[in-house]
DNA sequence: AGCAGCACGGTACACCGTACGGAGATCGCG
DNA sequence: CGCGATCTCCGTACGGTGTACCGTGCTGCT
């Protein structure tokens, strides 16, 4: 599983691709394309879909479009490039009715932020592990940043804070659908499931534990080892930790706005 | 920049390198050992601190340590292993006083959790790339664990909520600490620093990007860009979070401990 | 017809983790 | 003391990665 960087390459090129300004006037000389960057990034996309970040190499690409390894780089300068482009790419799925489906509260509409969020990294998985220091400001980011910010539209926030509060949902979401993810991954990584490894590392536990040097993991662990090792268990970690920075972002929000 | 998996290897023979309980009675035949799992370890550990995940090999660690790769194999059974060891390893520096460092209320313990966990993952970039979802079940997190526990007994919470909050907290500085490190990454792989790549990448935005479109974004990005991407911007963002989480966490707690 | 310019892709290089097996040092035992 | 068992150390090799470089041959314009 390898964590992919984003905006490593040409800018210039890098948005050209992103927003398809490719200037293309009549037919050029050449053999006619047969390959073109939508059919390259959508390989990849349903391939690091079906197995993960980690198997995402340009051979297999290549070869899922029955492609010669190289002939990828004629449509795209690199694999950091076609990662920003695929991530751009899904990116246009979020929010299909072009709006954050909320009811009238700033709450609704934060939630379904979330909610949105969490299903599209549950759809792609892989798009957890990017490095989004440098995003790739490509038409569908933008429509996701401007569709996140009208939610907390309104509510007397400056735009700093609007910005940062759209980040911290995203940011909390990110990090709690890794919990989901790390455990499929972990399962395909090393071909045992979640039971098995904790199966054959308990007793190992139980006889270096030192339950008076640990009292309380030793009371606390046990009982939400049973309960958090379930299989709903991250969507359980999720709701906790979003019904908490809802309730911190009301002491924001309802400051700001008045009591109510 | 690669995501390493922890938990990969065989649980026994992990448990026993993480709690360091290899039998060794009396001397045994064979050449006198001049490497050992802690040597492998701390020099891991060195070069992950200074030059990123990325540049942890297994040749570069032994030559690191003058050493034939094959070499650490002797020591420690593969990287997975390896990254396990460093990551227990470098958890036991957290509270050195052996306590969450903190006034009398918990939102302070909370708060010096967070803050000590921002300060570790500073101190070890590489520690947030790593998927802990099945984490080396050694002293240091356990230790940390128990710690961090301590910070939310006694609040009238259920071991499942003190468990939940504790992780959420985790996962809300990590998420936070992400950002800084993935700006000094890309600046690592990439050989341009983020001012650079701003001035590279604006002039195409400014000229693909439509403001009717996006009027949202159009009025917040200018402002939260110019104040966020200062040098300070990813403390900005933790503070801000912190505040909010904290916020929402006491109306958790509050309620259940009774007003005030 | 000739040529410029393009899509395609084979080969090669430097890196990675690590399986395998050999060399040589050192101990306990007879 | 001699020897076999057992250990540390490591050279070589294999299959994987991204991609630089360059050749091949198709295409449309002149």
């Amino acid at each position: 599983m390898a964590t992919e960087f984003t905006g490593t390459g040409d800018p210039a090129r890098s948005m050209a691709l992103l927003w398809r300004t490719g200037e293309e006037g009549g037919p050029r000389p050449g053999p006619r394309a047969g390959l073109d960057v939508d059919r390259v990034v959508s390989a990849a996309v349903r391939l690091a879909d079906a197995e993960g970040l980690a198997a995402l190499s340009m051979r297999r690409v290549a070869a899922e479009l029955d492609v010669g390894t190289m002939s990828l780089y004629t449509h795209v300068p690199g694999k950091g490039e076609l990662v920003d482009l695929m991530l751009d790419g899904v990116l246009g799925e979020l929010y299909p009715d072009d709006e954050v489906p909320a009811g009238g509260g700033w709450r609704d509409r934060l939630e379904a932020v979330a909610r949105a969020n969490w299903q599209f990294f549950l759809r792609h998985p892989w798009a957890v592990h990017l490095a989004t220091g440098r995003p790739p400001l490509g038409p569908g980011l933008m429509r996701k940043y401007e569709l996140e910010l009208r939610a907390v539209d309104g509510l007397g926030l400056d735009e700093v804070e609007m910005d940062l509060l759209v980040s911290l949902v995203n940011g909390f979401v990110r990090g709690s659908v890794g919990g989901v993810h790390e455990r499929s991954d972990a399962e395909r990584a090393t071909g045992t499931t979640e039971q098995q490894w904790w199966a054959a590392t308990e007793p190992y536990l139980a006889r270096v534990f030192d339950a008076e040097r640990f009292p309380t993991a030793a009371r606390v662990g046990p009982v939400a080892g049973e309960e958090l090792q379930a299989a709903y268990a991250p969507e359980r970690t999720f709701e906790f930790g979003l019904a908490r920075l809802l309730d911190g972002i009301g002491v924001l929000v309802g400051g700001r706005s008045g009591p109510g």
